[in-house]
DNA sequence: TGTTGTGAAAACCTTCACAGCG
DNA sequence: CGCTGTGAAGGTTTTCACAACA
């Protein structure tokens, strides 16, 4: 992609398809525009992506290839320039805009979730919350006031919510999403330990903490004594 | 793998592998796990591929193959006993035996996640608990006090931790896991938006909100009006 | 019959290695 | 010279489709 015209690709004569990014590049994205963010405020000008991809805990070929997805332009010798690069990676992921989030289940996690302040420096800003204890229905977390499960599809599409996170039982979960679907909520971070069903054309992302450590206990388990698999030094994100 | 040997492969002539599980795969078999807990609970003896599949959100032949990895023992024209497979994958991830859990950060949500009930649940003992705050040393969170980060190396190894949760700001992240890895931690759960280089033979899984919601705005943007991409009902963990 | 287990094909992702350019 | 961008190779994962079997 270099240097000619910028996004070649097309599939059907109507609709222009910007050279699809795979899925795997995208989410690797997101973790080079944190080292990006960190390089910039360091004052770093230009980085390799040698440089890059140590920092980010992956192969610099793959940073390469990841980067050749969205029409990067590095200059051979030099290396990126960190801040067009940076500008170049919040454009694809869609960070110019800012995203309305509604956070259902104030409990234990959701509390800390609304508390957690990572969220307005990327442009997420925290647009409604909501619970069905009547408790807590009316107090305030971090400036938001916590409404009832009932006001979703209301204030959601009245607040224009756009990303919708689950942090509710797993009974309810399927509820809320249904709610918030119905709202016009097209993308869900589902925090509930259950399977969210969901029409078409609505992306769901799940954290589940139970099959995090499960699958660190299968690795656990894997090495009952002190054997090293292998002698070079790894780096995870 | 149809009734005879169970696990027939190996590699080097010494060393027993038991049929490698493919990464994939592993992080399947803990959702599988929870979707048979719950048909257990719900004394359902039998199931077939298909509806486990359904209920855990995947296709029955990835399901299938999944199982094969495992030495699965399904019944042709029938299906899988719940309680014998739920038992196979318990064993496969090694949630026989139980898991000390050391916790570092109990801030906004490391505090959150002391404090998550789940964990005792499936054989994760929380064993230890720190921070590097004065205030925070000292109080008791679910039970178990918090103590100084300078314990970490001492009372890990000392209490058998083997799994460690890092939930601490990003620029203390590598200082605690090497204290942990240098205890003989060799599992590590990262929640800090930092990446962790350790040692070969160590396992790190990471966890990041902000990851997911950049992801998950990615596909926002892609979708500025209402298309509809496809039009099969899908299903998501 | 109904369902599993599995080769084979397809899709996807990673890594290598080097031509090409600044 | 040093570094990017990328074709090609290699690896892993998913999906298909059907023989085998209770």
């Amino acid at each position: 992609m270099d240097g000619g015209v910028s996004r070649p690709a097309r599939t059907s004569p109507g609709r222009v398809t910007p050279d699809r990014i795979p899925q795997a590049t995208v989410a690797r994205l997101a973790v080079y525009l944190r080292v990006l963010t960190e390089m910039l405020a360091e004052g770093v000008r230009t980085v390799s992506s040698d440089v890059l991809a140590a920092a980010a805990g992956v192969n610099a070929a793959k940073l390469r290839k990841d980067l050749s997805h969205i029409g990067s332009s590095g200059v051979r010798g030099v290396g990126y320039d960190v801040s067009r690069l940076t500008e170049q990676v919040e454009s694809v992921l869609g960070l110019t805009r800012s995203h309305a989030v509604a956070l259902v289940g104030v409990g234990n996690l959701g509390h800390a979730l609304a508390g957690y302040g990572g969220f307005a420096q990327r442009g997420f800003g925290v647009a409604a919350l909501f619970d069905v204890d009547p408790e807590l229905v009316g107090t305030t977390i971090a400036g938001v006031e916590v409404l009832d499960v009932a006001q979703i599809p209301r204030v959601c599409a009245a607040r224009g919510v756009t990303i919708g996170m689950v942090a509710t039982p797993a009974a309810a979960a399927q509820q809320v999403c249904d709610a918030m679907v119905g709202a016009g909520v097209r993308s869900i971070l589902n925090f509930a330990p259950a399977v969210l069903s969901v029409p078409a054309g609505v992306e769901v992302r799940k954290v589940d903490l139970a099959v995090e450590m499960q699958i660190l206990a299968f690795h656990v388990s894997r090495r009952p004594d002190g054997t090293i698999p292998d002698a070079t030094e790894k780096v995870y994100g």
